[in-house]
DNA sequence: TTATTTTGCTAAATCGATTCAACAACCTAT
DNA sequence: ATAGGTTGTTGAATCGATTTAGCAAAATAA
């Protein structure tokens, strides 16, 4: 912690040029027919004196950053910090460091944070696009810079991407409601354009067709800014109107919520109502009746992110769109009416 | 995106010297007497060729890498999360990036991870100390290095840090308590030499005798490492030997892990057993008797451990330890009973 | 012995940006 | 006309590390 020692203080403590004190360091001694004698000094004297390399010097030389950036948008959020947990601790066993940012679901945060982290060097992007950012995916697809899509993707850019099957999760909450015996089973959504949303609507929708049932009347949208005061009027109108007997809710922050207006309005679950959540947490569990969820496959969607984003990075031409399987945990709060 | 423009490029493009340009862009264009109108070009061509500065290179040259390390125990941890969400926002109005790592409380952990970030040249440490780092802290003390410690602190180390008021945080509490008319007031406690806990205990403490009432026996302490059984056989203590009318557990942890215990139990809250938590969050929330917590004012934390730094790292003497004060946010489930 | 190869090491260039010393060219004063 | 000052610019050094080309000295071959 004292002023650093550089290569060329090693070379003058033993009597050799800095360039032989680096190939030894670096391990290349046998490679530059280093002599035995002479390298054992360099590595001793180098321990005594506590070298550590100047990162910032190898990145110029080597045009190496070591660095990653980890777009999300917002690292409060536990399903993103439980990722970026994950992906900092795997990039690290690689020597990647995340420099990690939060968009808060704004294109003008995601643009300038891109430039921002590409400006630091990072040599690589793992991005969770926000809605509204697929020209700028186009053109970070365009532009060939080793990026991952995160959490979400866009059908028609190929770009690599680690995301939730997510037809397949509102298929396997249908379907168990279904099973359990509702038949008004309403979707409290977003009201956005984002594929992996627009994908939770249509597993929903194809499963209550084949079910012969109808769907689309049932879907409630909800602004993604001001979703409190619009979840309570959506569940109102689903409650009050006798529309729906179940309510599937599409993210965590709108079961979360949800479950602040259903215990205001007094409706029991899941006598009055069923429900289904998504992703899982303790209020969940410890709600009087604990809510089913659909579990996402946090670490492997995590990891899948950063292995696909160091593959890419090492070879020009890598590319993989993953979508992992998602699991249903069943608790009380969607089980058949006693 | 493309391959980078470098200075030389356009000094070469504009038909001038690298360092003509070098002076322009950064603005010293009066200072060094560059005539306007090789100035104006210079800038023009710069963006016309989309450069933007390397700053591995700049860093290099200047010694500063505008990089602050945060050490928190998890980042997924929501509580250190919400923290490194704000010292981020906080730090890039500076210019400032940072770097996040968790030592999971692991002393081994928390030395490595110094050393990596002081490897990579972080200009500052924002660090909350594992358990047993004392020595560590004061290492970094006696090193000058400009350090903040967050959420913990050490008495007799004269470091800069943000922390709570952890005493004034169970007096609350437990004046809350005693005003309900709860007498026998136990605690469930880390078993850990760390400050902040024994701070809350004291303020327990302290309150209790102060109430003329015994506080000693009362106090449970759990394995940090492996809470969830011997917070239940804590609880069970408590309960069955009916030594207790109240708990206050003095973590988020500890009592959400409680709140698991004490459904399984079956104790009714507060009829059976009044308890207050540490830190909200919605499972505190949507119990069915909300439970009443300790809030931190984790803004304020977080905003003064990156003040602190960031004004350390322009001054090299100054120093600052600040505590701030919580609010207890009252709910049913430590009312007094009917 | 001379020629050739091997061994062990160093000087110099480089990565991209910054900054200081230096130096023309021009202008002003005496 | 000579000295001194201004203006506008460039070359070289530097930050710390890596790598290539090259050069002595020693070892081997002819």
């Amino acid at each position: 912690m004292a002023k650093k020692v550089s290569i060329k203080d090693i070379a003058k403590a033993v009597g050799v040029s800095p360039s032989l004190v680096s190939m030894v360091l670096n391990g290349k001694a046998a490679q530059y027919r280093i002599g035995d004698e002479v390298a054992k000094r360099v590595i001793k004297t180098a321990k005594e004196m506590h070298y550590a390399p100047n990162l910032v010097a190898k990145n110029l030389r080597s045009g190496k950053t070591q660095l990653v950036g980890l777009i999300v948008t917002d690292i409060s959020n536990p399903f993103y910090s439980a990722i970026a947990r994950i992906v900092e601790d795997r990039a690290s066993e690689k020597n990647y460091t995340v420099l990690i940012s939060s968009t808060d679901e704004n294109l003008d945060n995601t643009e300038r944070l891109v430039d921002v982290l590409l400006n630091k060097g990072v040599e690589g992007l793992i991005l969770v696009p926000c809605d509204g950012s697929k020209n700028l995916v186009q053109r970070l697809y365009d532009s060939n810079f080793p990026t991952v899509l995160l959490d979400r993707h866009f059908p028609d850019i190929d770009l690599s991407s680690s995301c939730l099957d997510n037809k397949e999760a509102t298929r396997f909450a249908t379907e168990h409601l279904l099973e359990q015996g509702y038949k008004n089973i309403a979707l409290i959504a977003y009201n956005t354009g984002m594929q992996h949303i627009l994908d939770r609507i249509s597993g929903y929708e194809e499963t209550m067709k084949s079910a012969g049932l109808n769907a689309y009347i049932n879907v409630e949208k909800v602004n993604i800014l001001n979703p409190k005061e619009e979840i309570n009027d959506a569940l109102g109108k689903l409650i009050n109107n006798k529309q729906a007997d179940a309510v599937i809710f599409l993210t965590n922050m709108l079961a979360t919520n949800g479950l602040y207006c259903l215990n205001e309005m007094d409706v029991k679950i899941p006598q009055d109502l069923a429900i289904v959540g998504f992703n899982g947490n303790d209020a969940f569990n410890l709600f009087y009746s604990p809510v089913t969820y659909i579990k996402q496959p946090l670490e492997q969607i995590a990891k899948a992110s950063i292995d696909i984003l160091m593959e890419r990075i090492k070879s020009n031409d890598y590319k993989s769109k993953v979508f992992l399987e998602p699991e249903l945990v069943i608790q009380q709060s969607s089980l058949k009416r006693a």
